[in-house]
DNA sequence: AACTCGTGGGG
DNA sequence: TCCCCAAGAGT
């Protein structure tokens, strides 16, 4: 292969620096595209567990197709952002159905599936089948604002970005050109403190050449979050507790939770969950207990959680198909999103568990 | 075209 | 503590 210098270099630094992930370690283009979802907005050793549980789990496209989304979901759980993997699993019964259980290797077909788009794309194409598509996510649009001096970050400019990268990829491997601006990216161009001086493209680089490198790409104006108080109840019958799946199309769709909802301005937390539960659960609640607070912030806005405690009668709960009255054990059968989570750790540690 | 969608780590 | 940020896609 003929490269010129700066392609040359970035072939050499990635020779040396290269790493062993386990996602990597494979030419299965099942296991790159999960790989590829998890990664979205999601670092690599966040990842790392969950794709080998998965993995472990579900080794093949049928292993997933064969099984019910709230099987599959479990193993995402923690993991954020639910949709890709509802995504996921809708585009793999797809593949099932309608593929014989191989993965499109063209573009147009492939970029069709739901939860693939432009990166998701490249990425697989480009690793799995070697296909020549250059990726341009936010470590190689860090990159390559950094090298061009490109401040901000719109579609067109990130069109001449891609003019730049589909002169520079790496023909016979797409894949590793892909690999290793994203490895750049994310070990040395760093967002904040980028090690430039280990930084085997620093002379050819706009930024660095003009110490500005924190000055590329453009920050944009982070909003503060709002916040909401929330009354949740853990309502027990005998030895078990109401829990409810929430709405599909919902944050959070398909995850389970304890009852509850926002409390009004002006009213209390003891109140709005009189309402909610009646509301949700079909019952008036007369005995509850404060077990105490939980705070939690997603992704845009935050919360503070006012756990209580409440002890019902018997079969006084109205339960549809989307909820379930459940044990303490049973809790490991169902994905529940974080904040749940530390509200269980919070009454574990109540006077009300035994 | 903005806005929605989770969670964990770092400064 | 709080804010920023992270291998994006759907709407």
């Amino acid at each position: 292969m003929q490269f010129n210098s700066i392609t040359q270099k970035l072939h050499d630094w990635y020779g040396e620096n290269k790493r062993l992930l386990p996602f990597r370690d494979t030419e299965d283009p099942y296991k790159i595209w999960l790989s590829e979802v998890m990664l979205q907005q999601t670092q690599v050793n966040t990842v790392l567990p969950y794709y080998n549980k998965w993995i472990k789990r579900f080794p093949t496209i049928s292993s997933v197709a064969n099984e019910k989304l709230d099987t599959v979901l479990k193993y995402w759980e923690g993991l954020g952002y639910y949709k890709r993997c509802i995504n996921f699993y809708k585009a793999i019964r797809i593949i099932k159905d309608d593929f014989h259980c191989k993965i499109p290797n063209n573009r147009k077909n492939f970029i069709l599936l739901p939860g693939v788009g432009e990166y998701t794309a490249s990425a697989v194409l480009s690793i799995a089948f070697k296909k020549p598509y250059p990726v341009l996510d936010v470590n190689v649009k860090r990159v390559m604002s950094r090298m061009l001096g490109i401040k901000n970050l719109t579609r067109h400019n990130e069109k001449r970005i891609m003019v730049h990268l589909n002169k520079m990829i790496f023909k016979d491997n797409p894949g590793d050109f892909n690999q290793a601006m994203m490895d750049l990216g994310s070990l040395l161009c760093k967002s904040s403190n980028p090690l430039c001086s280990k930084c085997p493209l620093r002379t050819n680089c706009y930024a660095y050449r003009n110490n500005k490198s924190d000055k590329y790409p453009n920050k944009i104006k982070t909003k503060t979050l709002p916040h909401y108080d929330i009354s949740i109840g853990i309502i027990w019958r005998e030895n078990k507790f109401y829990i409810q799946k929430r709405n599909l199309k919902s944050m959070l769709g398909g995850l389970w939770e304890f009852p509850g909802g926002k409390i009004k301005p002006g009213e209390s937390a003891k109140v709005a969950l009189k309402r909610e539960i009646r509301e949700e659960c079909g019952v008036s609640i007369k005995n509850i207990n404060k077990i105490g607070i939980v705070k939690h912030s997603y992704s845009h806005f935050k919360i503070t959680l006012y756990c209580f405690y409440c002890r019902e009668k018997k079969d006084s709960l109205e339960l549809n198909n989307n909820a379930k009255m459940i044990t303490i054990n049973e809790i490991k059968n169902f994905p529940f999103p974080k904040a749940n989570h530390k509200i269980f750790e919070l009454f574990k540690q109540s006077q009300f568990y035994v």
